[in-house]
DNA sequence: CCATCTCCTGACCAATCGGTCAGAAGTTTT
DNA sequence: AAAACTTCTGACCGATTGGTCAGGAGATGG
């Protein structure tokens, strides 16, 4: 029956840890809802709210919900760029593209906030990300246009549009992480699961290879 | 020097013709928005702004932000529907895929807002759309899967997977209207001209009828 | 020409928005 | 244990939001 009066506070928290606990928590939470909800859709008392926090205290660690924002902006092309630069001209298509093609169903599989909200900023025009598109992106892509003219020139490939061809990839494999509420209604499930990502990837892998016309093993 | 008096407002205007255009008015520059900023993003002061009416007005006429919204979309999904059952046994899937590509992809051209709106309704979870997702169009995919499993057995293309073949229509055409952003600034161009669209479709054609093994004429 | 209906709008409203701030509470340094 | 610093938060702020409303202006039918 009687209460220890024992201090009840022992934890005796680590200030440098805190902050990075806190803004990760918060971070994490503000992915979700700009994800769902979009910027406009997204207060801050809503990600105050689901991180347990008090609105101020969410100010207090990212001082504008604009600075918010651009930090869960860029934690996403950072993930995005880095796996990206992985075709090269001396590989060979066949293996090239399939694991382009896997790698990006894979990430929208593990990362579908990050995928939605880069896809979203894109529909609206790319107001925060349009610089890093007309640089970083961009020369990006050039390069790997001109991988696939180099094996285009070395007849591992039929002569198609390297632009549009990179198009397509971008956009089906996307899709698996944009439109998965669609595709789970289309499949009525609840959600997609291991094998649909599968299934996805195998048929883009199958559909890119032999539409290109470069010979499988 | 003299201003003659006469009538200065001659126009005798007619009530019906009055509502019907500047519903329609309002509608417009409301999709526009819409799909430039998203729901949230899109007050009703700036569609007010936007179509020279005081706010007052734009409420007279849809009585909630919601209500306006809901309209905009259910004009998009009529569009959406009405051309999209092109697809059926007795054709040959040569054609029928041809004409749903180029068709699709014209509509991304012709409707970018309307598209993108509907993009982003997905993008979040379809929160207004999810019924007729998984009524109407659900019903109308799995007609169309049917279609394609159809051709595979009459050997007219390659077993492949007819639900994520449909994804990747799709998406893949979807792309020319929800990341024409991406795109003009991937190709240095300040948007897209009839010449990328039709390079585009032709690649898709290409792409999808060689990779399902479909032999062109 | 008058009654009636529709169209139109400035003024107004409560609620919510992003953001500030003073000061309490907790942690680290001395 | 005291000083210095960081974390934390309730109370508050002006601006904007979606929406209401009374009443004026214009159109219509008899």
């Amino acid at each position: 029956m009687s209460v220890k009066k024992r201090s009840v506070k022992p934890v005796r928290r680590n200030l440098a840890k805190i902050r990075q606990d806190n803004s990760d928590h918060i971070l994490k939470v503000a992915e979700r809802l700009f994800s769902d909800n979009g910027y406009s859709g997204t207060t801050i008392s809503a990600i105050a709210k689901e991180a347990g926090l008090p609105k101020a205290n969410v100010l207090y660690y990212f001082h504008t919900k604009d600075a918010l924002y651009k930090r869960v902006l860029s934690n996403i092309l950072s993930i995005w760029m880095l796996s990206m630069n992985d075709m090269t001209e001396d590989q060979h298509p066949r293996d090239a593209l399939r694991n382009y093609i896997v790698k990006k169903i894979r990430q929208s599989k593990e990362h579908p906030h990050a995928s939605r909200i880069f896809a979203a900023e894109i529909l609206h025009g790319a107001p925060y990300l349009r610089e890093q598109l007309e640089t970083d992106l961009k020369e990006q892509f050039q390069t790997t246009c001109q991988v696939f003219r180099h094996w285009i020139s070395k007849q591992w490939m039929d002569p198609i549009n390297p632009e549009h061809l990179m198009f397509m990839l971008w956009s089906s494999t996307q899709a698996y992480a944009d439109f998965q509420v669609q595709s789970s209604i289309m499949l009525s499930k609840t959600e997609l699961d291991d094998q649909d990502f599968n299934e996805g990837a195998d048929l883009l892998v199958r559909l890119v290879l032999k539409g290109c016309g470069i010979n499988q093993v």
